[in-house]
RNA sequence: CGGGGCGUAGCGCAGCCCGGCAAGCGCGUCUGCUUUGGGAGCAGAAGGUCGGAGGUUCAAAUCCUCUCGCCCCGACCA
């Protein structure tokens, strides 16, 4: 037998560790702050970056590989940008037994050495815009490890892209936030809140840096993606321009954009209970896992039989699993299946086959209330529009509990509650002695400013002079 | 880097304070029989440089010194 799950009313962090462990998402590395995402686990991601990869390509993007070492003077060459990634670089200083002549950094991110090779490919308006997304693995000297939420070497995708006009550049920031969104509530079934991040909480090296933050089960927040929005900054320090219609130089307008397998994370955090995992049908490396029940020899052959035809009925549009292992009895592999989070599980035993019919138990409604018969005739279509039924019921699900777990503040002290149980959407000046102030009284930080604002706001909740915008407070991960 | 904790079988732990019989328990693994509709039962078996080095002692998992590693809490962060 397992190990229990430490219930998440005990130790939320504790839970999140358990499951991912005794779900075999991942394991700790024997380095410190790595992780080792098991084939569970990357399936799962695998899923993700399909998802994300289908819309990157739909919006124009392709994808390509560059270096994962920069040399140390290409970082150096925005200087917000190196105060905010010089204290987590990981450093190679000497290669083949030689030390090397200039240092090289591993990849925090790749805006410069992308940015560098940029500027050698772009050389007039015709060449613009340039839309290139990279899978790859980054590394940040982190001191504290989460797996999936914070590792030193997380995987991600990095867009980067060039264009002639800042209003191009802008809508691109924008557009692939609204991909994110998008993936965000239709494939991970997670509600997020798309905005625009503060000052104090802006990409080094951007103008501007949009987010799309989500609450987790214990109500805190995660940021789930950024996009950012960096003006001419990066153009002017690699060089990069092109000549406009007019013959005239021009530097170019530039943006990135990035989801990790925090993504992971937050799947993990926004949907499991204390039976483990609950994936959305997109995502899910097992959509349907059949168990067979049976006593008798002659009762195994019937009820694999049944099975046979139910697979054959789903075909190729179901990611099935038969979990026909001997070894193991139903009861234990029903708790199995639910600790992987697997969406529906279909019971077949030697009543099912003398009644022509399966039961089907849906994950994300535990007990018998989840179970139901069904008849073996249509059982595809049954199938396909539960699946579809999990993957909605989720979304619905997770967007209440958000709502429920948002408060509007419209004072210091119902503040101060309200990030002790959730969002809270305040009026806030702007100014950053103001979220100090909260951070340091409640360790809540600004999330994003929504782009949902309801227009006439009111006085900022810290310091009562007038404010223009509602921002999100919570405590985030 | 500051504070705390832990390294004993594949995993989780007890034993350490107060040194001494053969280093134990649970889970898992293996074999056999009975089981199988919500984590099966019984019987038997395998499995250990007690993180590493040095020291004290007739005797060290246990005491002392050094060392390595990991985890948790803070500051930093996708």
């Amino acid at each position: 037998m397992r190990e229990k799950i430490t219930p998440r009313s005990q130790d939320y962090s504790e839970w999140y560790t358990d499951v991912i462990r005794q779900a075999q998402l991942a394991d700790y590395a024997p380095v410190r702050g790595c992780m080792v995402i098991r084939p569970y686990g990357f399936s799962l991601w695998e899923n993700v970056k399909e998802g994300l990869d289908r819309r990157f390509k739909e919006t124009g993007h392709e994808n390509a590989c560059f270096p994962l070492f920069i040399p140390m003077s290409f970082i150096e060459k925005e200087s917000e940008h190196v105060e905010g990634f010089k204290p987590e670089l990981a450093v190679v200083t000497h290669g083949g037994g030689k030390k090397l002549e200039e240092p090289l950094a591993v990849r925090p991110t790749s805006e410069t050495i992308i940015g560098h090779m940029y500027s050698q490919w772009i050389q007039s308006y015709r060449d613009l815009p340039v839309l290139i997304n990279q899978w790859a693995n980054v590394v940040r000297w982190e001191l504290r490890t989460r797996l999936f939420l914070r590792t030193m070497e997380f995987f991600w995708q990095e867009g980067h892209t060039a264009h002639a006009t800042s209003e191009e550049a802008h809508e691109e920031t924008l557009r692939m936030l609204d991909v994110y969104t998008d993936f965000a509530a239709n494939d991970a079934a997670i509600p997020v809140i798309p905005g625009r991040k503060s000052e104090s909480e802006k990409f080094p090296g951007a103008e501007a840096s949009y987010s799309i933050e989500a609450m987790m089960g214990d109500k805190r927040a995660l940021q789930s993606g950024t996009s950012h929005y960096f003006g001419q900054n990066f153009a002017k320090a690699f060089d990069i321009q092109y000549q406009d219609e007019n013959g005239v130089q021009q530097f170019c307008w530039t943006t990135s954009w990035g989801v990790s397998t925090r993504m992971v994370g937050a799947i993990i955090m926004a949907h499991g209970d204390d039976q483990g995992l609950i994936l959305p049908p997109r995502l899910a490396p097992i959509q349907v896992v059949v168990v067979p029940i049976w006593k008798t020899d002659i009762e195994k052959c019937e009820v694999m039989g049944t099975v046979d035809r139910v697979k054959t009925a789903l075909g190729d549009g179901v990611r099935l699993k038969v979990d026909d292992r001997d070894e193991y009895s139903p009861g234990w592999k029903f708790n199995e299946w639910e600790l992987k989070g697997v969406p529906l599980r279909i019971e077949i035993g030697p009543r099912d086959v003398q009644n022509a019919q399966v039961v089907l138990a849906r994950r994300d409604q535990p007990g018998r209330e989840g179970k139901s018969f069904a008849p073996l005739a249509d059982i595809s279509d049954t199938v396909t529009n539960l699946l579809n039924q999990i993957q909605r019921d989720l979304l619905v699900r997770n967007t209440e509990f958000r709502n429920e777990h948002t408060y509007e503040p419209r004072d210091y002290d119902s503040l101060r509650d309200a990030v002790d149980q959730g969002f809270a959407r305040a009026p806030w000046c702007g100014g950053g002695a103001c979220e100090e102030k909260v951070k340091a009284d409640t360790k809540a930080t600004t999330r994003c400013i929504p782009f949902d604002q309801p227009g006439n706001c009111g006085k900022c909740v810290v310091c009562g002079n007038p404010a223009e915008e509602v921002v999100i407070f919570a405590r985030a991960y």
